[in-house]
DNA sequence: AATGGACTCAACCGCGGTAGC
DNA sequence: TGCTACCGCGGTTGAGTCCAT
């Protein structure tokens, strides 16, 4: 991390030019001033107009760059630190099923941006998924050869492990060295606004994922298979997952913006009246971020902000190990932890 | 103590979507 | 309908820090 005195030393050149340029805008790191000042402006003013923030602000900056500052690093809601081990299990749950829609994971994860996340994900989590792919048997040698793909065959199976979505019958003579799943596919760019499934074929799943592969939903003679997701997964978004044909078929997962926040918010009450939990979903004040438009308003990831009549917005008490606390034990986590 | 590679993370870049004209 | 400005997102970069040798 970057120590604030250390920007006046690499920057002095280039903001002294910016400055005497006048009409240049500056880049690089923020200078404690510059924080002062649009701390200030934000915290006086509120959002508007980018553009308008960075001008009226006094800044010789570009309002993204003002944005960018203020989502990732000022804004006061931030959580600072080292992510919990709770947080990290959300985070691959969430991956495994949103991909690489950081904004998306962001907003489940109170005080915590989308870069963080996203920094997280590919200093940390990927390297270990990385060594845990590479430890365990190669399923096929070919169809996982790329990184990618091990990394989506991993963080998938955790979901599935987790949440227990993925659970097989036996009577459908499904099992784990057999299965084939649908896998997210990580890459996609941030254009896809429905979620890609890349087909990975699984021969022969970890061995720790067959502790996992307990029977969560109803099956059918046409092999059609329907299943509530758990509590957790409501709250990122999911309701239910359909299985068509006969798991060797479809493996769908609606995308986040084809539920409507009606669906999203009564499964919440649902689940908030079942667990008798205190989520904020279950706040009729409570700005519901799951819905696409709803998460930008918010501004990228302030999952946590519900607001009173005549109240200003302000946070609400998002308990992570309520977050968690739906989510049957990880098998695969287990496993997983003892890498970190 | 020096050094070089690995790691971390703030910030930038480029793209797509959207609203207003 | 096309243009422009703006916003938000994900990918990438680059520089400081850490750590093993």
């Amino acid at each position: 991390m970057r120590k604030p005195d250390l920007y006046t030393a690499k920057n002095s050149n280039s903001n002294n030019n910016n400055n005497n340029g006048g009409s240049k805008l500056r880049k690089g790191l923020w200078s404690p001033e510059e924080d002062d000042k649009l701390m200030n402006y934000m915290l006086n003013n509120g959002q508007g107009c980018w553009s308008d923030v960075a001008r009226n602000a006094g800044l010789q900056r570009c309002g993204k760059s003002c944005r960018l500052r203020w989502i990732n690093y000022l804004r006061p809601d931030l959580k600072r630190g080292a992510f919990s081990p709770q947080e990290e299990e959300l985070i691959i749950h969430l991956h495994s099923l949103l991909g690489n829609r950081w904004s998306q994971i962001a907003a489940r994860l109170p005080g915590r941006t989308d870069n963080e996340i996203k920094n997280f994900w590919n200093s940390t989590i990927k390297k270990r998924l990385k060594n845990l792919s590479s430890s365990t048997p190669s399923p096929n040698a070919s169809d996982s050869s790329s990184d990618q793909a091990k990394e989506n065959m991993v963080t998938g199976a955790a979901a599935a492990g987790a949440s227990g979505f993925m659970s097989m019958h036996h009577q459908h003579g499904i099992t784990s060295n057999n299965m084939s799943m649908y896998n997210m596919d990580t890459s996609t760019s941030s254009s896809s606004s429905s979620m890609v499934l890349n087909h990975v074929m699984i021969d022969t799943l970890p061995p720790m994922l067959e502790h996992g592969m307990n029977m969560m939903m109803g099956g059918t003679s046409n092999g059609h298979a329907h299943m509530n997701t758990t509590p957790c997964m409501s709250q990122a978004g999911v309701n239910s997952i359909e299985f068509n044909g006969n798991f060797g078929g479809e493996f769908y997962v609606p995308p986040l913006e084809s539920i409507s926040i009606e669906e999203k918010v009564k499964s919440a009450e649902n689940y908030s009246n079942d667990q008798n939990r205190n989520l904020s979903y279950s706040n009729p004040n409570f700005i519901n971020n799951t819905d696409k438009a709803d998460d930008e308003n918010i501004g990228s990831g302030v999952g946590n902000l519900w607001q009173g009549p005549g109240e200003e917005i302000k946070l609400g008490e998002w308990n992570l190990e309520d977050l968690m606390k739906d989510v049957p034990s990880f098998p695969f986590l287990d496993f997983y932890s003892s890498w970190s």
